[in-house]
DNA sequence: CTGAAAGCGCTAACAG
DNA sequence: CTGTTAGCGCTTTCAG
């Protein structure tokens, strides 16, 4: 059916390396002929065929992401941006849904592996026994570790600076005046989250009035982030101005907030994390920590792409990518807010 | 490095066609020695190098998803359902942004077939030119259009039943006692538009009140929705309910109403398409029509697999999904809506 | 049931 | 600069 190498060298009469010389390197071969070769070639509509030539070169030009779910805007972001450097890198992008859960992860794992993947980049290895990281380790191609802290394991990592993070949002509640700032984060384990939560007390701490911010933990999801705006605002009806340690927590946040009938920002000020497309149309728009989501995927591909260039010393590499504040509609000054709390009282 | 089939025959003392022949169908070879073979692979951590078989068999089992952009949370879910669908048929996903550019959707496609992909499901051909069209129809792989209606071409196509959804939405809004009903959409040329709109004028004109309804076109953004609406509240204020094309439009839309101190769906019903997961979010909860996404992707694989098996006999098979209303809370009685006109007046 | 051999399409020494 | 020759790792006739 299609043209392969073999038939260009016959129709222009030289052999297949030849063919194969002037098609690729295009130097050490005879201006000439390879002028002839490359005609012949468009000619015969030839296309090469990128698995026989994987097979010998033993790199197939493919990259394996694997992500909990691509239904999650966050990694859909994350996966924009690695599918774009894999491409500008030549190399494409096989998506896979691992739902967080280990044995599923290993699976495509294994499955990548038997394609000769030139590399893999995965949300996480925390739910992996430690057996099958062993495993992974041991598996020769380059691993980095999405949205993950550097630890001291082998892999890669890439991950924002989520620790600046935080103090970026006390800092920014402390200047518009706020004194009794809340956080809702999810549970200690959660690395990322834990790391948005240090940032943020210590520079609450750092700032001159001393009082301890509450912290609620519970579920990262938009229920979980409802769930603890209302138990807050019942244990601390005089808090003014809430982090929510992501996006979707801080939507629930508003959620409850409104059926309450407070009102955003007049009555309560709401910080959210991530920047998600959606921050922006929901109402009010949300201030927010922005992560540099689509550059997490270019970066971890990057990494990825430097590891499989020097075959051998695997030395992992870790990158830290800055935060921003976006100011946005869901802040202001807590006069509003002291107003509340004293005609309740 | 990796054990391959050889190392194999060789520990075990058989032939490498063997080995082949035990690892794979299992039969034809005698019980013991597959035993044995069998044994000596899982000793030597064997892991059969799929590029090698592809080349052999022309199979890649990969399968190629070419979206205009994985951000858009739609073909997040479509893209889930693909990639679900394909693992089960043990075929991974290679996913391409296409940003519906010409070019790159052609380099994509070239990319693929160069893998040797299994099939490809794309957004959309549209922008593609004639040639184009052509070229990707000679090249013999499956391919299969998602979210597009059946047209008279040689593809197959993959789409919910926008026209019914339509027509959903206006007997639904119907039933709750609207009669001045407006539609806010894209423009003409955009067939899935064309199909909701169509569907929701023929409904209303089916009913007994024959008033032609406000159709107003503009972009299919967050931005568009939110023009549209003020546009028509400028020039309709006796409208009583909205329904926008898409679920991000009727956000825009629901922005624009409150930045007027309206309020859903006391002053205002708004219905929306697509039950995007955010829909459930915002506030008030988007009454929406629901697309099959997650359906729509794995509808889409299957018939790539079908497709991809039967090789030669190359029939495009078109697949229209069932939509559903969803009801949530930004609809209700026009009463109030009435009022607001008569205060007004 | 098993072995021998050919070959998928391409690259990469190695000679010339 | 170009041709010859080996394979990459696997499947698949074809004999035995």
């Amino acid at each position: 059916m299609a043209a392969t190498i073999k038939d260009i060298a016959r129709e222009s009469g030289v052999n297949i390396s030849t063919v194969s010389r002037a098609l690729n390197n295009g130097y050490g071969v005879n201006y000439q002929t390879r002028e002839h070769v490359i005609a012949v070639a468009a000619r015969l509509n030839y296309h090469p065929n990128r698995i026989a030539r994987g097979l010998v070169t033993g790199r197939s030009h493919s990259l394996g992401l694997i992500v909990s779910d691509i239904r999650n805007p966050f990694f859909a972001e994350v996966a924009r941006g690695a599918e774009d450097a894999a491409r500008a890198g030549n190399c494409d992008l096989v998506l896979c849904n691992s739902d967080l859960d280990a044995d599923k992860q290993m699976q495509y794992v294994q499955s990548l592996l038997e394609k000769r993947i030139d590399g893999i980049m995965m949300n996480s290895v925390s739910a992996l026994s430690r057996e099958q990281q062993a495993q992974l380790a041991g598996s020769g191609v380059p691993i980095v570790l999405l949205n993950r802290p550097a630890s001291n394991h082998t892999f890669s990592t890439v991950c924002a600076d989520n620790e600046a993070g935080g103090a970026l949002a006390a800092r920014y509640l402390l200047g518009l005046g706020h004194r009794k700032i809340a956080h809702l984060t999810g549970p200690r384990q959660h690395g990322n989250l834990s790391d948005r939560a240090q940032g943020f007390v210590r520079a609450l701490q750092a700032a001159e009035h001393q009082e301890q911010p509450v912290v609620l933990r519970g579920k990262f999801t938009f229920e979980g982030g409802a769930e603890l705006a209302r138990k807050l605002l019942d244990e601390h009806p005089d808090v003014t101005a809430i982090f929510a340690a992501n996006d979707v927590m801080a939507f629930g946040v508003a959620h409850a907030a409104i059926d309450r009938g407070l009102r955003i920002p007049e009555d309560l000020s709401l910080v959210g994390f991530d920047n998600l497309q959606f921050s922006v149309i929901v109402h009010p728009p949300l201030t927010t920590i922005h992560q540099p989501k689509y550059e997490m995927g270019s970066a971890a591909v990057d990494v990825l792409l430097r590891l499989a260039r020097d075959k051998g010393k695997q030395i992992p590499e870790h990158r830290r990518l800055g935060v921003e504040l976006i100011e946005r509609q869901s802040c202001m000054e807590p006069r509003a807010g002291l107003l509340r709390a004293s005609q309740r009282a």
